[in-house]
RNA sequence: GGGGCGGUGGCGGAAUCGGCAGACGCAGUGGACUUAAAAUCCACCGACCGUGAGGUCAUGAGGGUUCAAGUCCCUCCCGCCCCA
């Protein structure tokens, strides 16, 4: 290597220059220009937990760099940054280090910003927005006050799910997996019967189907779909002997004159008053045992079945029979009305339980071709498609119309209606924790339920409080805060202690992004209309059935009470995957695999890390980290900068490789175009690559100054802007170029410089590969099949035998038939 | 049990419309430079046979469609995720 004529490549010294260089020039400050197309990229919000980890660099890196695309396309960019930062660790850190959540929150994010000031991303801070400031949380607490007049907040006594590690309840979307454990700290939840705030997601649940108008991943979507559990069937009244109504939802209201027995959860409201007192002892211990199981136990199809008798009846409407009722840990309360009908022929867990239990089992349903089969010899429920039999007025009906006619005869009867069930349930919001945002509500023995008047927002999380998790909200135990005088009459009422699931806060981020300092409303509606909706989302997908249906279920809502406008709150959604530890393990402190983008920058350079996160995985797939793959990401940058930077002298290279290098440029630029639009991060660096590869040969063929060189650079660090933007500016800096590399525009791509002039045809017999001709591109099938034929190598492989059939796929291949 | 995603060299991955499998990079091997090392540069780098030219096999397994299959269809196996 000569010695070099050119500065040596400082990512320590020329990062945080043009850091400082961008902040001080507000190059990313985004404001409204009604001239421009506008872009609204947003990344998830990260939660302050303490330190900026690898995963948000994959995940905000590459966002950034799609950004910065979007921008130098002309453009007007919005790429906003802040933090989700109420919520449990901030406690569980001040339970365990004796600080304050608040103090333990703001001093992370003064840390966090400060790492993500070194990724070098386009964020405009001035839009920051941190969801425990009281002039955010003023507005979630508004949002909630809208929602409770519009009649889509309500409370209400419930089992719900409740983490003993946490102390608080859960909404269905954060009680996980097999054995029903917490989302945050993996404990397995319990029922517990708690009066708490709900929103009616479920009233969105239809519109939540529909997704038309957005361009989100099919998996998402899947995802979503399932969560929502749309079934379509019946509700059938069935009466207990006294009168009480039993309303079960059944999707197969057909086998309806087959339902011989009933079965009720044992948590069913009314299990007790249907308990004959000569069955009491033994229900309520059933009782007792079948609530500590998880669900997944519960329903279990495999387990041995158990129940118990109730010594009530109730009469099956259609036929007017007296049917014994039971209750059984596989009727889950959650599940439709927490009552079925049992049809024990159809049905395989009917069929388990009843052959157990001694009940009736009939045949309803006979499928086509089969003999009927008798209820006492039958050794498995038999599938429910068939004609209808021994269904009084209905037997004979068809499996084509069975649903359709006995939906219609219990509407006529007066006995069900056709009806769609959900599996999704209302979001449960309420938390008996200290940091997040107070529910305004303020409880009056006169009044009731009284909504804080909204010129009294916010109403403060108060600083002096005891955090210890006892069970009961740390609100609750709070001296005075509790007490106020009811906003309705004046007389003493007691505050709501319970605070808001921080979900609530991230539903709507976005919009307190366009204007954070905003006080007359949650957003300025100049900024709304300008900047929404927000054209692509990026994040993880494991808030498929969390946030992201949260998201749209509160943008729909606002939308109903006039607040927000469209359909759908974010258009394009992409996912990215989870970087693992080097041992392919999930990073996690205890397993000693964490990557520190601390210590990577450090050593490296913010370009070589953002570089190395674009190149080493398929974006939304991830991978497990390679400390030593970054490594040929960091040689690239330096080659880069030596390439580019250092002169050599002309030697008048022939027309041919001029040529060659605009068409490797231009070729490059289109694939590294296309690549951005599609979020395929990886082969662009490797475009790049290549690209750099062929102008290092060029060079030393003598291009060095020419006209396709400084083109061809200057199209490189165009490109290089958006996954390397200080170097890129570095470069285009010394180069001579005007500031900033990041406000050009993206070039274009010359056609007719990328056009191949040869091309390479493959020679195939029998789809086996012989031989390789080259020939002008323009070369005429006739031509090209001809040539092939007269290849030395192919009449070797042919020996005489005559061609059958000569296939010529225009500028790949000739496939000779024999 | 249902649904989804994935399975390509030692590793991460590429092949975007059914048309040269393994781009790009990591690791490795050999060489140049160096007192030496690092860095850098050059070459090789799927397996098997062959001195070589070259050939055969090969994209989780097995079938099928096709002139041609990593790509489409069928039947399986394995891993991860969601739901039960």
């Amino acid at each position: 290597m000569p010695s070099s004529t050119i500065p040596a490549y400082i990512p320590a010294e020329i990062e945080p220059k043009w850091q400082e260089r961008w902040e001080k020039d507000g190059l990313y400050h985004s404001n409204i220009d009604p001239d421009r197309p506008k872009h609204y990229a947003l990344t998830m919000l990260p939660y302050p937990s303490g330190d900026l980890h690898i995963g948000h660099w994959y995940a905000m890196t590459p966002s950034d760099a799609r950004a910065r695309f979007k921008r130098m396309n002309g453009y007007n960019v919005l790429f906003p940054m802040g933090f989700d930062a109420f919520g449990l660790p901030a406690e569980n850190a001040a339970i365990r280090n004796n600080i304050h959540p608040k103090e333990w929150t703001y001093r992370n994010i003064d840390r966090m910003r400060k790492q993500l000031k070194s990724m070098g991303a386009m964020f405009d801070w001035r839009r920051e927005a941190i969801s425990s400031d009281p002039k955010y949380y003023r507005w979630t607490q508004w949002f909630f006050l809208k929602l409770f007049q519009h009649d889509l907040a309500y409370r209400k006594m419930s089992p719900v799910d409740w983490c003993p590690n946490c102390n608080t309840t859960l909404a269905r979307e954060q009680v996980w997996g097999e054995d029903r454990h917490c989302e945050r700290c993996s404990t397995p939840v319990i029922k517990k019967n708690l009066a708490q705030w709900f929103f009616k997601t479920t009233s969105y649940a239809e519109e939540l189907l529909k997704y038309e108008s957005i361009d989100w991943p099919e998996r998402v979507r899947i995802l979503q779909t399932n969560w929502i559990g749309r079934s379509e069937g019946a509700e059938v009244i069935f009466r207990t002997e006294y009168g009480d109504e039993l309303e079960v939802f059944t999707t197969r209201p057909d086998t309806l004159w087959g339902a011989t027995f009933m079965v009720l959860a044992p948590e069913h409201p009314l299990v007790k008053k249907l308990t004959k007192p000569e069955f009491k002892a033994k229900v309520e211990s059933y009782v007792q045992q079948a609530i500590r199981q998880t669900e997944l136990q519960r329903e279990a199809t495999d387990k041995e079945k158990t129940g118990v008798f109730t010594g009530s009846y109730a009469i099956n409407p259609v036929n007017d029979e007296r049917i014994p009722i039971w209750i059984a840990d596989y009727v889950l309360m959650t599940y439709g009305t927490g009552a079925i009908m049992a049809v024990p022929a159809h049905d395989q867990r009917d069929f388990d339980f009843a052959r157990k239990f001694n009940l009736e089992i009939r045949v309803v349903i006979q499928p086509e071709g089969t003999k009927l089969v008798d209820g006492v010899a039958m050794t498995e429920a038999v599938p429910a498609f068939g004609t209808m039999i021994n269904s009084g007025p209905l037997t004979g009906t068809p499996a084509s119309d069975s649903l359709r006619k006995t939906i219609a005869y219990l509407e006529k009867a007066g006995k069900g209606k056709g009806a769609v069930n959900y599996r999704l349930r209302d979001w449960l919001i309420s938390r008996q924790r200290y940091w997040g945002a107070p529910i305004p509500i303020i409880y009056c023995a006169k009044c009731g339920i009284v909504p804080v008047p909204e010129d009294q927002l916010p109403v403060l999380l108060p600083d002096d409080v005891e955090w210890k998790p006892t069970g009961e909200s740390p609100l609750k135990l709070h001296p005075t805060w509790r007490l106020v005088t009811c906003p309705s009459c004046g007389g003493s009422a007691e505050r709501e202690t319970d605070t808001m699931d921080t979900f609530m806060c991230s539903s709507w981020y976005h919009l307190r992004y366009l204007s954070p300092d905003y006080d007359l409303g949650p957003f300025d509606p100049k900024e709304y209309q300008y900047w929404m909706p927000v054209d692509t989302y990026t994040g993880g997908i494991e808030h498929a059935t969390m946030h992201l249906i949260y998201t749209r279920f509160f943008h729909k809502a606002c939308r109903d009470m006039g607040i927000t406008s469209g359909v759908e709150p974010m258009i394009q959604l992409r996912n990215q995957g989870i970087v693992l530890g080097e041992d392919s393990e999930k990073m996690s402190k205890s397993r000693g695999n964490v990557v520190s983008p601390d210590h990577l920058v450090q050593a490296y350079g913010a370009d070589t890390v953002r570089a190395y996160l674009m190149f080493f995985a398929r974006w939304e797939l991830g991978a497990p980290w390679n400390s030593s793959g970054i490594e040929g990401t960091s040689r690239w940058l330096r080659r880069v900068w030596t390439t580019l930077l250092e002169p050599v002298k002309g030697k008048n290279p022939d027309a041919a490789i001029i040529r060659s290098l605009r068409r490797k440029t231009h070729q490059t630029l289109r694939a590294v175009t296309r690549d951005f639009e599609n979020f395929e991060f990886n082969t662009i660096v490797s475009s790049l690559m290549e690209l750099l590869n062929e102008m290092a040969k060029a060079k030393q063929n003598g291009v060095w100054g020419t006209e396709a060189w400084l083109e061809a650079t200057s199209i490189y660090l165009r490109m290089l802007a958006p996954v390397a933007p200080h170097i890129s500016e570095e470069m285009w800096s010394l180069l001579g170029n005007p500031y900033s590399v990041h406000t050009q525009s993206w070039p274009t791509v010359d056609d007719e410089a990328a056009r191949e002039e040869e091309i390479t045809v493959v020679v195939q017999i029998n789809g086996k590969l012989r031989d390789r001709i080259t020939v002008h591109a323009e070369t005429g099938e006739e031509e090209v099949k001809a040539l092939a034929l007269s290849s030395e190598a192919v009449n070797r492989y042919l020996e005489g035998k005559t061609p059958r059939q000569v296939i010529y796929i225009r500028g790949r291949l000739v496939n000779i038939v024999v």
